[in-house]
This record gives C-alpha cells, sequence and structure tokens, in this order.
DNA sequence: ACCTGAACACCGTTCAAGT
DNA sequence: ACCTGAACACCGTTCAAGT
C-alpha cells in the first residue's frame, strides 16, 4: 500500500472507532470520512462494505476471544470456562452499539466481511459447549448455534438502554439455563 | 374526525399494516404515504410520530394479550399461565419485524407513544410472574423487567434470519429457565 | 379542518475527473 | 495508484399554500 493511502487507512479506522463508539454501527459513512478528513471515495476505496469497516474495527476483539478461547479449551472446569468464554464473547459485542445484529447476520452471509471471524467465534464457542457437556456440565439439547443465538441475545439486551441495567443478571440466567441438564433435575 | 380524514386515516392504516409487515418497523413513511395515495403531510397529521403509527397497528395485539393475561391470571397452573402468555406475548411482538426495539425503549420512554401500553405488557407479565413465584412456579430472583428483557430477546431472535429456525428451541430453553427455581435445584 | 407537496438537511453508493 | 467530490436516488420532518 502507497503510504499516502496507510495514512489514510489508519485515519479512517481511528476516526470510525470514534464515531462508532459514539454512535454505533450505524454510524453516518459520510460524516466518518468527513471528520477523518478524507473524500467519501477514500472511504469506499478502503471499506468497501460497511461490515469491511466492522470487520477491522472489531479485528481485535476477533483475535483475543480466539486465543482465550484457545486457552480455555484446555483449562479448569469445562462449565466456568464456557462461562468465562461467553461473558468475554457478549462484552466484546457490546464494545460498538448495534454491531451485533450484523454479526449474527454474517453467520447465513458468505458475502459478509465478517462472515469468517463469526463462523469462527461460533465454532470456539461451540467447543467449549461439547466438552462442557460430554462432561455432563452444561444442559446436552443446544447446539453452537442456540449458544452463539444467546449470546446475541444478551448483547442485544445490553445495548437496549431500558434493559442494560438488568444485563448482568439476566446474563447469569441464561449461564444458569446452560449449565443446567434439565433431565438431570426433574 | 371529518369524513375525509377519517378515510385517509383508515386508508394509511391498512397501507401501513402491509408496508410494515413486508419492510419492517423501520418501513419509509413515505413509501406509505404514497402507496395510500395520500401527501405527506397528512401521514404525519394523523400519525405524529413513527411510534404512534406502530402503536395503532399494535393496538389489537395489545388488547388481545391483555384480554389473555387477565383470563390467565386465575386459571390453570400458574407455571402453565406465565408461559403460555409469554408465548403469545413473543409471538405477537413477532409480527412486525424489528418493532420489538420500540417497544423496549418505549418502557422507559414516557413521551412515547408506545409507553403506555408497553408498561401494561409489562404488569401484566408480572402479574403472572408474581403469581408463579409465589407457588414455586418460578425462580424468585427475576422481576417484571427482567421477564419482559427475556420476551424481548426471545423475539429478537425470532427476528434476525440466521437465528429464527431456533427461535422455539430457545423459548423453551429461556422458559425452563424461568420456571426452575436455581435454590431449590441446587 | 384538513390536505398537499415543495423545501431543507440529511443519507448510501457510484463514478468521472483529477493528481 | 490513489483521491476527490459532484451526482443520483433515496430518507425524515416541517410548513406555507391551498381547498
Amino acid at each position: 500500500m502507497r503510504a499516502d493511502a496507510r495514512k489514510n487507512y489508519d485515519q479512517l479506522l481511528a476516526v470510525a472507532r470514534a464515531v462508532v463508539t459514539e454512535e454505533g454501527a450505524d454510524a453516518s459513512l459520510r460524516d466518518i470520512a468527513r471528520r477523518a478528513g478524507v473524500g467519501l471515495g477514500t472511504l469506499y476505496r478502503h471499506f468497501p462494505t460497511r461490515e469491511a469497516l466492522l470487520e477491522a474495527l472489531l479485528r481485535t476483539s476477533f483475535d483475543e476471544l480466539a486465543a482465550k478461547a484457545a486457552e480455555l479449551e484446555t483449562s479448569g472446569s469445562a462449565g466456568d470456562s464456557l462461562v468465562s468464554w461467553l461473558r468475554d464473547f457478549v462484552a466484546s459485542a457490546e464494545n460498538y452499539r448495534g454491531v451485533i445484529a450484523s454479526m449474527v447476520a454474517a453467520i447465513s452471509d458468505p458475502e459478509s466481511a465478517l462472515h469468517a471471524s463469526c463462523v469462527a467465534m461460533r465454532a470456539a464457542g461451540a467447543r467449549l459447549l461439547t466438552r462442557a457437556q460430554t462432561e455432563g456440565a452444561a444442559r446436552a439439547d443446544i447446539d453452537g448455534t442456540d449458544l452463539y443465538a444467546l449470546a446475541g441475545a444478551l448483547a442485544w439486551v445490553g445495548d437496549q438502554p431500558a434493559l442494560a441495567p438488568r444485563a448482568d443478571h439476566l446474563f447469569d440466567v441464561i449461564a444458569s439455563a446452560i449449565l443446567t441438564n434439565p433431565a438431570t433435575t426433574r
């Protein structure tokens, strides 16, 4: 990449991080280009879709979550590992308001710039879930997509100002549902 | 209301029902006015905010849910009544894509045209929850807002094309979490 | 009373023209 | 190679002018 292009890319990403933090995932792209002091076409050149921009913003979080999952897969209690990773996943999705809808949609859209990362996140969660299920620490009747959906639902709750105060408590409620095997508690 | 105004109101509502069913709660108001064969100002005269239009669309559902709650409050098992109403609530919120976010936001916004109805829905759910809790059929550590949040989360899951196939199953997972008292199953 | 639609200030996206 | 910004087709919202 040419030096001036690199500079524009970095500047766009930094500004986008600030603006998306403030306005959410549906922030105005025009506004981002404007605040970055760059033509609108330049933004589109570097990030051809909104998903591409979000992917760049979330890159670090995705990598951290993948590393965290790798650690947890062989450490401590299977149930605790699963819940701990789920907590990190939800917290990271809540970093940018409204981003969870794109992350969920990306699962079934191979064209989305977020597709690969989101499929990888689902797989990482699924591995932790399977281990917990094998040990009898998690209910057996859910799969990786269910886990991803529950994580998404929790992130959505955290995104709603009227519900955010309950987000932590509801995390515990749902975590307990995941960790409870209904067949054995009846 | 003058006869011509009445006609416009009814026509707008009918068209809005069709368009919002098709496009979701963020459908273009301009498009609705256009398809209704009415000036844009006329739409704003009858429905000064998007929430006012949604409220009119949801009026019937709200009334039905209130009636259903009243019935269920004195019938059958407290746990079954709670879950049955919750199912109806979620199904009704899923009738119009994207409407659940407005319904949740309305809870903490007294200016919203949806405020009164949504507060009433939360109260109806809370009554069914309290009865179930009193009988020991529902976990004691959640309140009406938690229930409303869980219902919202389930409706959100149903709204996401990538997750909708799991919505029914996740309803059961969360319903079982509500009906399980963690203090007694440990 | 009620209706209309132009006007204004915004979008996302594309692409010809510039360097 | 890369950048710019006008152009196009849309929004939501308001309000002067009409009936």
